[in-house]
DNA sequence: TAAAGTAGTTTATAATATAAACTATATTAT
DNA sequence: ATAATATAGTTTATATTATAAACTACTTTA
């Protein structure tokens, strides 16, 4: 009747940064914080168990002599979203 | 851009006793432990939770001898679900 | 060169989810 | 009659999570 819902991405902040690395190529961590609201703290460790998991790559570059981390999704991870939104359905769907 | 989850309702069990009770008049405590596939300890205390954010009403009675617990949603509850859904949707939606 | 800013990470704490252990009563077997 | 098993839950202990505060490391500006 109910599917699992993948720990992973039942978090409203990891669920959120898959959200939006789904939509985009590639982003950087503080473009993550904008759009989340997350303080970096937060954020960097829930990157962190995305990348992990598997589910993102985080490359650590540097842009006008400052540290940047830049995250995007994989294959597994876009495997992991989408079967995450098939067994949220299942808890959403309204019988009529 | 991302809405809130309630996180009341942001838990997988919780989610299922809502979804569940949304569809039906009411449900027993056993209804719901087979439909959720839940241990009677956790859902005790997520009904609880549920009760507590008044999403739900819990009515202690008895039949053939043995304790009945039934559950039944409330307005509140309803609109806090579908509120939910579409806090979700802020997440889930892809663009194209 | 001191103060403030940028870009994060690590760590401590509070909140949550969960199963194990328990309570209370009923039924069934000896 | 009473011991064992079953029913229907609740309470509690523990492990996991989420989160912000504190910290590191370096850069820019006053």
């Amino acid at each position: 009747m109910f599917k699992e819902l993948n720990p992973i991405l039942h978090s409203q902040l990891r669920l959120a940064i898959m959200s939006i690395l789904i939509s985009v190529e590639e982003a950087e961590f503080n473009y993550l914080k904008e759009k989340t609201g997350a303080t970096a703290g937060n954020l960097s460790v829930q990157v962190d168990k995305l990348k992990k998991a598997g589910y993102i790559t985080v490359t650590k570059t540097y842009k006008n002599n400052y540290p940047l981390t830049i995250c995007a999704k994989t294959r597994k991870g876009i495997d992991a979203f989408e079967e995450y939104v098939m067994a949220l359905k299942s808890y959403l769907q309204k019988p009529n």
